[in-house]
DNA sequence: AATGTATATTGCAATATTACGATGTTAAAA
DNA sequence: TTTTAACATCGTAATATTGCAATATACATT
């Protein structure tokens, strides 16, 4: 078929899944890397940064804020990215119950 | 194009994204999941649990063992798979440093 | 040898992802 | 008002992913 059957599995299964799949890209990984040492930062720089397009890097940065990692806000024609650190608390929760229901008894 | 720019993205996140890419499907986390419970698992037995084709599973299976966090054995006509500790020692390594330069700034 | 059981592989259709040029949109600057 | 700058979106081509039926493989049992 081509779909993912998400239906089938628990949702904290899916919303983890949904999460690693934003870091399943190597370029969102260095977005986030890069906005965390900044506080506020352009799409342009970011680009520039990462060596990519414009218009890849804001799809890329839409894609990571759609799932809740990113703020954003307008000054201006500039547009500042930010991490959301309740977010990233969500992602590392996920990521801890994960490890810990993995390693019950594999250890 | 449609093909990830690995190459302009150092060593690490690479391997980051790759191992998140193995977690950014639902049925890879259930299988993790349910392998971590049981010491030696069989591919129809997890098919049976996450009702997932043999054959499908048995992908999702071939993608996770790939990527070293599946090992597995076979005994007669069964193969049994276990979680392989030290690969996930790795993941966890990885996220860690994610979380340390994503948190530097931004919190 | 023939049958059954567990698993892997192949082939394919449906869909999703990745990347970027071209094209809007908006607001500051000239 | 025109120009410039920053960004988002559209359109599209290349490629990757997901799922399963059909088939192949390998061992165990009869």
């Amino acid at each position: 078929m081509g779909v993912s059957k998400r239906h089938i599995h628990s949702m904290s299964v899916n919303q983890l899944a949904d999460l690693a799949k934003v870091l399943s890209h190597p370029a969102r990984i260095s977005i986030l890397n890069y906005i965390g040492d900044c506080d506020g930062c352009l799409c342009k720089d970011i680009s520039e940064k990462i060596r990519l397009s414009q218009p890849t890097t804001s799809q890329h940065l839409q894609i990571i804020k759609k799932s809740g990692l990113l703020k954003s806000k307008f000054e201006g024609k500039s547009q500042y990215y930010r991490i959301n650190p309740e977010r990233l608390g969500t992602l590392k929760e996920l990521f801890h119950e994960f490890f810990e229901t993995t390693e019950k008894k594999c250890c």
